[in-house]
DNA sequence: ATATTTGTAACTTTTATAGTTACGAATCAA
DNA sequence: TTGATTCGTAACTATAAAAGTTACAAATAT
């Protein structure tokens, strides 16, 4: 399983908490999630795609969300990243040399059940908005605060 | 993503198959995957500590199933497999440098959404046993034959 | 013009998984 | 009790996927 996803909802959760503030940077979004501008502007260029946001070059450029936090699911997020490989879950190969080629069938039955899996993530997905998250994400950076240093 | 499940499952549908007939050796088992002897094993092992499998070295070794096939689930298999990882999906690291740890909240959320996606995975695979398990797939591997060669 | 930032190609590094070799231990049969 | 067979597992190698890095052209703003 790869990584996007995770990168994809934290451009959007840095942008939307910027909305109106102007352009981020994908060397300032990339030190906040620690790593390299490269990898973001990847998966940025992936959301470009889906419009999920707009990005500029040149002094005082960088990214701002395409359309408001609001009108953004994570499911957009998942969708713009999943393009390519239809899933971020992985997928089983079913590698078979015998002659009774009972292996794919097995594969191909277990992913049967991993694309159900996957369909429980996406309805989930759609269900919070990019507003929605930023909150929820305040919320237990809040609460993860005030466990360390009550009062 | 591993395939520790897809051979799990592999084994125990060969396995099943030769309820009643003697023990199966890891040899015949990895040929009929495709694969090296030790690499099934190394899963047989995990299934034996669940004990869903027996196996005795020596002439005329290898394994048996444990107990009959009706009652082994396929999420016994799962569980076997996974009782180190806990999951076959994999996980988000969540990885951040930043003095703002956003991201590792995000990689939480989208673990707890992969948790219940692989909860929807387990319920299902409880539904199943090895019994059912080997039916569907000889129905699986009648019906991609007749395909072949109808008539 | 110059500085800044994106976009992306090309490359290297890292990591997870699978595959392989090797060999001691257990088992069976003659 | 000797030899053949098979398991169990450690140790190593190979492969592939993902992430990270470097580099630089193109776009933009001042």
């Amino acid at each position: 399983m790869n990584s996007q996803l995770t990168i994809a909802v934290h451009i959007l959760a840095v942008l939307a908490n910027r909305e109106g503030q102007g352009a981020v940077t994908s060397e300032e979004i990339a030190e906040g999630f620690g790593t390299n501008p490269v990898v973001i502007r990847r998966v940025m260029s992936l959301l470009k795609k889906a419009e999920l946001v707009k990005s500029r070059p040149g002094t005082g450029g960088g990214s701002v969300l395409g359309r408001p936090a609001e009108e953004i699911t994570l499911r957009d997020a998942y969708t713009a990243v999943t393009i390519e490989t239809g899933s971020v879950l992985g997928r089983q190969s079913g590698n078979c040399r015998s002659n009774i080629p009972i292996a794919p069938i097995i594969a191909e039955y277990l992913n049967e059940l991993y694309e159900d899996a996957e369909k429980v993530i996406i309805r989930r997905l759609g269900s919070v908005t990019v507003s929605d998250f930023r909150l929820e994400i305040a919320n237990r950076a809040k609460a993860s605060l005030s466990k360390v240093s009550p009062q």
